[in-house]
DNA sequence: TTGTACGCGTTATCAT
DNA sequence: ATGATAACGCGTACAA
């Protein structure tokens, strides 16, 4: 049986309540008396038991964070990993601790995240976006669980916690970069329509024609999984075309691996035939024979702000501030673009 | 204000402990007013408050997982993510929760351990190989921690549980396999000394060369990270040999990719001019242009058996039967191997 | 089948 | 600066 506060209080010759003042380092205990208590809970090897003080002091300092990817989308297992990590160790930091959730086959999310906080499991929810659809949040947001999104919610309301790569803002740089290099006919590598990373790579791609005052019929899409076996298909078709485009915009960088596997199929070359970037870079541009041109905003950041925000969230359940960023990304030139003669 | 037992007890009409009875599914309570209560349970949405509940029965149903890993080193990703979604996957049908940490820059793992235990955070532990040494392990053991271990641990004692691909065999599967079909110099392109990985995979192909009968020095080993770079340098390093080995043993498909990265640019090829087995595959596989020949023993089936193992430490204290389990390899020949002609 | 009384280990309140 | 007493919400004997 492992010893308790009285235990210690015993020892020590004082009431637990000062042994509770000194684990809490209360500034109104004696000197004395702090080194004496300190003495019997480091013979006693004491350890204050959590689950009691969280029935005292009705709080846990507990975060959930849900996931639901199902193991084999190897793609997503960077994002789950890195984002993981980092949330661990920021919290690591905060006396904090993480609990992981990824029940792929769950039904009803909503239901499950305010079982997890009424019950006082957790003290908030980290949520990945695919993880979370509108009325999922809009009844969390009406039993007051603390939580902030991770990715774009499919609604924008002022009361919603997000922290989002701003998608359009990269696909804007992207397809800007490579009109500005010539390119006119330019194919989106999008991901599957569901997710609203495709929708914020369309919205920046048109933006960017628009602004350049070019016909947004020159801009082609289509939507693949985020697979290489899909990138080398699409590939193959897509410069099967007639009239093929002179680049693409991808979504991730196996997707670009896919492509130049195509791409070395029909004979061809990035980028003296091809031009590309990529709108997210996960790790797979290692594998590229040149450096990748692609926009970075890394995934730690998305991380260690979810975890930021979400203590700010059960902190201060009354927030003030809006708790919404976009992290900004950023155009790193590689090697996978060439500029390309404009038609007179 | 969440409700508590006591209110639901109030407006079923009865006392909390038959609620108590209700929530725990005791048989011996009658039939409506089981009804009558989760009626009053579902008007309230009440939910039981963990932390009073794992006071009162001095248990949690919480599992800690601790892996090392900094977020840089892109291979373990994969390791790291496979094995958590799995262990959570297996504790979500069980109303155990799994607890994340990662620290990667504490110094005394075991004090950490034995104070996340001590102060009832989590019931047990799940660590991963690289975390412990062999004197955290003892004074895990001599604390009575409930633990189990992915990997070989260092001591192999019986008190220890652990799960682990059998690498041994693995390599010897490997290293079988090529002087089968002739080969006779073979190189491991082996994982740092320090891992007991590399000393198992060194191992098993000793045994297999001395088996059928082959002289050791015929067998080359090095040491790299587990990394493209590393492999692609290792890769042009071991050709220029004049001894240049006919078939490489790597302890993971990443070198592979290395490897043929290397081959490229020697304007060779594999399987032609050099036979490829790797004793791990992770998912890299697939960038190959052609089907890997490897090593199968997934990583799904070692986050489920640490799971399990770990519940029944957790259950029965005192166990009687060894929880020690190395996965049963198998060799899946793809197009990476050739047969090589037997000088005579 | 249901209820009563008590304990779990800690913190909070109010004295002293 | 310290201590007594009462919560905190639930489970478990034991009694009815």
């Amino acid at each position: 049986m492992s010893s308790t506060i009285n235990d210690v209080a015993k020892l020590a010759g004082v009431s637990r309540q000062t042994v509770s003042r000194v684990i809490n380092n209360s500034p109104l205990v004696k000197l004395e008396t702090i080194v004496e208590v300190q003495k019997a809970i480091a013979l006693l090897d004491y350890h204050p038991n959590v689950a009691a003080r969280n029935l005292a002091i009705k709080t846990v300092k507990t975060v959930g964070l849900f996931m639901p990817f199902d193991v084999e989308q190897v793609r997503q297992n960077m994002f789950f990993s890195t984002i993981s990590a980092k949330i661990c160790h920021y919290y690591a930091k905060q006396d904090f601790v993480l609990q992981l959730f990824t029940s792929p086959d769950e039904r009803n999310y909503s239901e499950l995240f305010k079982k997890l906080y009424r019950e006082k499991r957790v003290g908030g929810l980290i949520l990945t976006c695919p993880s979370v659809n509108n009325e999922d949040v809009m009844e969390l947001l009406a039993a007051k669980v603390p939580f902030v999104i991770i990715g774009r919610p499919g609604l924008e309301l002022e009361q919603i916690n997000y922290v989002d790569v701003d998608n359009v803002k990269a696909a804007y740089l992207s397809v800007q970069r490579l009109i500005g290099l010539g390119h006119r006919k330019i194919c989106l590598l999008n991901a599957p329509s569901s997710m609203t990373l495709a929708v914020d790579i369309r919205k920046g791609a048109e933006d960017a024609y628009r602004d350049a005052g070019m016909p947004i019929r020159d801009l082609s899409e289509i939507h693949i999984d985020l697979t290489l076996k899909s990138a080398y298909e699409a590939t193959l078709h897509v410069m099967s075309w007639e009239d093929r485009p002179t680049a693409f915009v991808t979504a991730d960088d196996l997707i670009v691996l896919g492509a130049q596997k195509a791409m070395d199929l029909l004979n061809l070359s990035i980028p003296s035939d091809l031009s590309v970037i990529s709108v997210i870079k996960n790790g797979w541009a290692d594998l590229l024979p040149m450096p990748l041109t692609y926009i970075d905003a890394t995934f730690e950041d998305l991380g260690t702000l979810s975890a930021e925000y979400m203590l700010q969230t059960i902190f201060e359940p009354e927030k003030k501030h809006v708790m919404q960023k976009k992290l900004n990304p950023e155009l790193i030139v590689g090697g996978t673009c060439a500029r390309i003669a404009v038609p007179v």
